[in-house]
DNA sequence: GTACATTTGGAACAAAATCGTCGAATAAAG
DNA sequence: CTTTATTCGACGATTTTGTTCCAAATGTAC
């Protein structure tokens, strides 16, 4: 099992899903794109979704580098924050293979993706919880418990989140009226 | 047969076309996206292929008014001809359904989009003609032979668009090329 | 070299999608 | 009401697509 063939046939995919969505993308258009026989794909992958699957898994695991990077780079919990919603918004639109994935039924896709989502709720809730802790010791924000807000910033998210799959609204107005809400949060937590 | 129903087809077809390209795009995605039912399409279209070249000729019309309208606004025939291939170049890369139709067989496509584009060469030759006529008239240019070296100019901006077709190259770059090759158009013309 | 595991792709096939047709239903017009 | 224009559901024929199977090719260790 070469890792390399596959992460190969993952970044293939990852464009040919970005640019037509989950279903009008075939097998024969990621094969294409990889440089590889159809059935070599069977190979790597047990099914088409599998392979959406891992796209979706390596993107997410772009964004949490990307995340990281942009967290360490800012000094106070508040912008640290601040900084995680925004790369995770404009991710989600850009791009995101989850917000082309939808094509017919839209609530058949996005529970399709919100299983996928799941996996990694759990450590977004951490990392925000993380940054949460980290101002409390610092005094930026109240002794909250953590992981409630953070559960409740994730979740506010979520539904900001919800137009931009329907709707292809411009990412500016979202991250406008989210940074909004976030900044609700703050006022409301901030010492 | 409502002119309005037509219209709106051919709109709603045109986003279609534009994000899928033309084999990836059915015929329910059409219906649906103009909200009827798939079969009311073949009350105005014989086919998928009559609704994409209505779509082009749609969009070729709106693509001329915009370069009239340049036109109109460029005092000398110099900057005309310039803003004329800016124009149509950008279009081109951007709104075209001619450029996001290619899918599978390139030269099969490209037949294809020849064959719809040739009833505008004729159209698109005279107005460079007149173009370089004015020109001429004016002592901008030489007194060179205003049809041969329209088509000379539109041959030459063909071929700039065949690697447009195959690389999603930026548009800047073939600009600034075709740019530079319409400085050396000028620089043979010019008194 | 042989023996073995890994990797690839051609052929085949069932299931799904798709195009275009037909006829009936509905709306508009006269 | 009669006629005409327009829409849509259902259907058959054909093509596409997802997936499997198997043999060929390639690599690897001895």
């Amino acid at each position: 099992m070469s890792a390399n063939s596959k992460q190969q046939i993952i970044e293939a995919a990852g464009i040919v899903f970005e640019r037509y969505g989950f279903k009008k993308t075939t097998m024969d258009d990621i094969a294409y794109a990889a440089g590889k026989g159809k059935s070599s794909l069977y190979y790597y992958f047990k099914n088409k979704e599998e392979v959406f699957e891992a796209v979706v898994a390596h993107e997410a695991r772009q964004l949490v580098a990307e995340i990281n990077k942009a967290i360490d780079a800012s000094n106070s919990a508040v912008n640290k924050l601040r900084s995680y919603v925004n790369i995770r918004m404009k991710r989600f639109v850009q791009r995101g293979n989850l917000a082309t994935a939808l094509n017919d039924n839209f609530l058949a896709t996005f529970a399709f993706i919100e299983k996928i989502q799941n996996n990694y709720r759990d450590f977004e809730v951490e990392m925000i919880a993380g940054i949460i802790n980290e101002g409390i010791e610092k005094r930026e924000f109240k002794p909250v418990d953590a992981n409630f807000t953070a559960e409740a910033i994730l979740t506010c998210m979520i539904g900001f989140e919800v137009p931009l799959l329907t709707k292809t609204k411009t990412t500016e107005e979202s991250v406008k009226k989210i940074n909004n809400v976030i900044d609700m949060f703050f006022y409301g937590i901030c010492t």
